[in-house]
RNA sequence: ACCCGGGUGGUGGAACUGGUAGACACGCAGGACUUAAAAUCCUGUGGGCAGUAAUGCUCGUGUGGGUUCAACUCCCAUCCCGGGUACCA
């Protein structure tokens, strides 16, 4: 008997499919556990190879906690709304739901190859209706709610509405930038006017922002379409444009979900990715009075008590305010709406020159290129409050409007930027911090001794911040101030195909749909073309844009983004065909939180900081149990394409190998990575791949054209994909499988390599060899296993349950293979020893584990197994006893057994033969123990 | 530019908490079986030097420094590659 992969495989897929193995049930009285894969954004491109490594992981961590007991919920979905299928719709006229459609059933057929644990008939996609109600229904929440800070929690609109009605909000005015009204003032005001106020509060509201711009096209771009500050189609410029928008007010969870990280099992550079962009500080907000011969009317009054009609103020944010005295500029944000009133009259030019210079800038160049320091003086002095000093007023793209007030104090003697920027223009700086400053850079110390600081001589600035703070607060023109760099996240997106908002405007103001009225359906149109003023296509539609109940009001015509789905799909999972909510508080109390969350790190500060909101807010409304939706995450690494490059010379159809590619002046073009065998391109083949390469000529070099090659993110575009189809075709999807996660650790993002899958697929034929023999049949047998062969299996046991328990998934595989070598050497066919074996190994390969069992003549399927214990007994490692010399003193490391006290080692040590030679009877000046386990004899 | 990772033989990688660097696999070379091929099995395989050989010496974990009896592992600096940077998902 031959190992038949392919027919195995179908075999038990299709079993598996007609008993309904891995579906689940929600009211099991084991302890369940669930596993979760990031769903894919359906691509038309297919499944590559990088998708399935993570999806691998997660099976193989199903499948080995069902076999340890568990009740274990591992779902598939799609997150199937999204930019690609909108903009495969503009260039072809296909309609997004037919091609999402087909790339999902593409997805599933590929998916089943591979012979993956899921409970299909929980599958969601985020484009049905059935699911996006839901996540409208969600997003009504959000509209519906606001976050009381005395409480710490999000509650219903209706509660402050109240709370307004009977106490106006003085009370409890909890923001900055409140203005304060009675209960009376609240009950006098328009309709209008307290919509208005609401939704100043609402945890999903509308605002203005700046959205790309293109004229050229009429519509709003995604950063991604933007390319070198055009768009990416047809190359127009692109600007900045200030647009009515929908955002989550995010920020007011920013310090639960800080807290948030302390609970959870995400890797530490991943929280620390977070935390960064939560980018809390302490620090305090500060105005100077501005002096300016502008013309223009007031600007921003200060916390208390200033004549705000004639003084113009200017707020700053700075964490350290101990270096008040060593301002030497003032920087704004270009945007911010104090330019335009303080530019004096000669200034004016530059500045709207500069302004100009500004707007085709994306935020990312202003942040990169921070060696072009550019910036524009505003005619504009502020004045100090110490010191009454004359600082000039400059705007510069280094100081970003989203940040803090959007303008800052510059100390170029603790700054880099301000140093660089000081230095380029000329401007004096100041030094407050003695021989801590060189002239050469900055020095952003916190321990240097103050000095030119008037009230601050002679401090420590770490001590100095809560002086210089207390004494700004005296005086009224400033306060402590907690800051994030976080901002609200934006929500509206000018495009067709993503949830429409259950929102009807009228009078400029936004009123929710009612519940029953959802879905709110998407309508189908036939032009993906932009509405006017950059709206969405849905503008277009006015049958659907006008509510058929009001002629006067306008459906909100932009959707939802991306993430919008995604936020609250392990939700549905639990209870994806429950129609009248969005998930059964019983079945969420069942399930509660993904024990495992497997995806990549892309997504560290997207999806996985939205969800996390999402939860929240659901918890704080008394809807789930839990305020964490996961409980561990998983980053598996990304799988790069390697790509391989043929050079055409320039102005001819002749291909110059990458060798010689220097001595002609060549363009380098993207070839098929199927059409390279290494790097060895397959002339023949190149030449029918596509017409324009039909008469290639090629200039060799040893006989051959050798490609360049470059790691790229795997991409249809890059035709650097690797398709698992036709590998599970050739090799079978067990050693597909194996092999992803032979790889290399799962974490570690690596380009796709073919070459070794052999290893893996010989690895399982020498598995089959062990039960059956081509010429011989059978060769398994139910004789009692020796201790050396228990010894072989336990020890295999030990390191696979290990391995798969810390996810190193890779040198699971590898035991597996000594395993089965030393099985193999020993002649070792004992059923006893085989199926223990098998069904370790099954998660990681479960056709074949399947089949070998079935043939074992066991009753029942593998998934239905226990796993085996693990027996101590069988697995004592002998320790290895070394001797070193290193740089002429002797040195002895010795294994000693763990738990040992210091006197035992140095009795072992003592006692030891290889040491007693190495000491040649002198004694050991000094034992060195490393934790009890390693020791250095010195003599 | 900023934040987070990574860099070990010809290749993917292993090395547990600072303790024999290169497990396991690919590739390559040689051999066995075969009319032959495939498959399978065996042997060798980081570089250099010495030796008929067993073996010995020496260098070696991106680069430069440091800590330590001992560094792939810890610290400082630096280069290169990948991910993210708020409308790709």
């Amino acid at each position: 008997m031959e190992y038949n992969f392919t027919d195995i495989e179908k075999k038990w897929q299709q079993k598996w499919k007609d008993s309904k193995a891995y579906e689940v049930n929600n009211d099991e009285s084991r302890p369940k556990y669930y596993v979760l894969d990031m769903f894919p954004y359906p691509s038309g491109a297919g499944l590559h190879v990088g998708h399935p490594l993570g999806y691998i992981a997660s099976d193989i961590i199903s499948r080995h906690k069902r076999l340890n007991g568990f009740n274990v919920l591992h779902p598939m979905g799609y997150d199937s709304f999204g930019l690609p299928a909108e903009q495969y719709a503009i260039e072809t006229g296909q309609h997004p739901a037919v091609t999402t459609e087909q790339n999902i059933n593409t997805f599933r057929s590929q998916l089943d190859n591979i012979g993956f644990s899921y409970d299909w008939s929980r599958v969601i996609r985020t484009s049905d209706p059935g699911y996006y109600r839901w996540t409208q229904w969600i997003f009504l929440k959000l509209f519906n709610s606001w976050y009381d800070h005395q409480q710490n929690k999000a509650r219903d609109i209706n509660d402050l509405i109240d709370l307004f009605r009977t106490g106006g909000n003085a009370s409890f005015s909890q923001r900055r930038h409140d203005i304060p009204f009675t209960a009376e003032e609240w009950n006098a005001f328009t309709e209008e006017q307290q919509q208005n106020i609401l939704m100043q509060y609402r945890l999903a509201y509308s605002s203005y922002g700046e959205v790309n711009w293109c004229e050229a096209l009429g519509t709003v771009l995604a950063n991604d379409e933007v390319v070198n500050g055009v768009s990416e189609r047809g190359g127009y410029p692109v600007v900045k444009k200030k647009m009515r928008q929908w955002y989550l007010r995010i920020t007011e969870y920013a310090d639960r979900l800080l807290e948030g990280l302390e609970k959870i099992d995400f890797a530490e550079s991943l929280k620390e990715q977070q935390r960064n962009w939560i980018g809390k500080s302490q620090g305090c907000e500060m105005s100077f009075k501005v002096k300016s011969d502008s013309a223009s009317s007031a600007g921003q009054a200060p916390e208390a008590g200033q004549d705000a009609d004639t003084e113009k103020w200017l707020k700053v944010y700075t964490t350290r305010p101990d270096t008040i005295f060593g301002v030497d500029f003032m920087v704004l944000a270009p945007e911010h709406d104090l330019v335009r009133q303080i530019t004096s009259d000669d200034q004016m030019e530059a500045v709207d020159h500069y302004l100009d210079y500004v707007k085709s800038r994306s935020e990312r160049e202003r942040m990169q290129e921070v060696k072009q320091i550019s910036g524009c003086f505003t005619g504009a002095y502020a004045i100090h409050p110490f010191n009454g000093k004359e600082i000039p007023v400059w705007i510069a793209e280094y100081v970003l409007a989203g940040y803090g007030t959007g303008a800052i104090m510059a100390v170029p003697c603790g700054d880099q930027r301000d140093f660089n920027f000081a230095k380029h223009f000329n401007i004096p700086i100041t030094n407050i911090i003695g021989e801590h400053f060189n002239g050469e850079e900055a020095n952003p110390t916190k321990d240097a001794i103050l000095q030119n600081s008037g009230f601050l001589d002679g401090l420590l600035m770490k001590d100095a911040i809560d002086i210089a703070i207390s004494k700004i607060e005296e005086k009224g023109i400033g306060k402590r101030q907690v800051n994030y760099r976080m901002r609200d996240a934006g929500f509206s997106r000018q495009r067709y195909w993503g949830e429409p908002f259950p929102i009807i405007w009228k009078n400029g103001v936004a009123y929710p749909l009612p519940e029953n009225e959802l879905p709110l359906e998407l309508p189908h149109v036939d032009e993906y073309s932009p509405g006017p003023e950059g709206e969405g296509p849905l503008a277009n539609i006015k049958d659907w844009a006008i509510p058929d109940s009001d002629p006067e009001a306008r459906r909100e015509t932009s959707s939802m983004p991306g993430y919008a789905g995604s936020s609250w799909y392990f939700l549905r999972f639990m209870d994806p065909h429950n129609n009248s909510e969005f998930c059964s508080r019983k079945a969420s109390d069942y399930w509660g939180q993904v024990d495992l969350y497997v995806g990549g790190t892309e997504h560290a500060v997207g999806h996985l900081l939205y969800s996390r909101m999402w939860t929240k807010v659901l918890f704080d409304l008394g809807l789930i149990g839990h305020d964490e939706p996961y409980k561990r995450l998983l980053n598996q690494g990304m799988i790069q394409g390697s790509s391989r490059f043929v050079y055409r010379v320039k102005g001819s159809n002749q291909y110059v190998s990458a060798g010689l590619k220097d001595r002609y002046d060549s363009t380098a073009l993207h070839a098929d990575v199927a059409l390279v065998d290494g790097l060895v391109l397959d002339t023949e083949a190149f030449k029918l791949w596509k017409p324009e390469y039909r008469n290639a000529e090629f200039i060799l070099e040893n006989g051959k054209y050798i490609c360049g090659s470059e790691v790229e993110k795997m991409s249809k575009s890059k035709f650097n994909t690797v398709n698992p189809d036709t590998l599970v075709d050739n090799y079978g999807a067990d050693t597909f499988r194996m092999y992803e996660m032979f790889l290399g650790p799962i974490e570690q993002s690596k380009p796709w390599d073919t070459k070794g899958i052999e290893g893996v697929h010989r690895f399982l034929r020498k598995l089959w060899r062990l039960f059956y023999d081509e010429i011989k049949g059978q060769l398994w047998n139910i004789d009692k296993a020796s201790d050396a062969e228990l010894k072989i299996l336990h020890k295999t046991i030990k390191k696979v349950s290990e391995d798969t328990e810390k996810f190193n998934f890779n040198t699971a595989v590898s035991a597996f293979m000594v395993c089965v070598n030393e099985l193999g050497e020993i002649k070792c066919h004992k059923k006893e020893v085989l199926g223990a074996l098998l069904i370790i190994l099954s998660p990681y390969a479960p056709h074949i584990c399947e089949e070998l069992w079935s043939l074992l003549q066991n009753t029942g399927s593998i998934l239905n197994a226990s796993y085996p214990a693990f027996e101590e007994k069988y697995v004592i490692e002998t320790s290895k006893d070394y001797p070193v010399s290193v740089n002429g003193k002797v040195r002895t490391n010795i294994g000693i057994s763990l738990d040992a006290s210091s006197e035992d080692v140095e009795k072992m040590v003592l006692s030891n033969e290889v040491v007693k030679k190495w000491l040649e009877g002198k004694q050991p000046k000094k034992f060195i123990y490393v934790k009890n386990k390693m020791i250095n004899v010195v003599i």
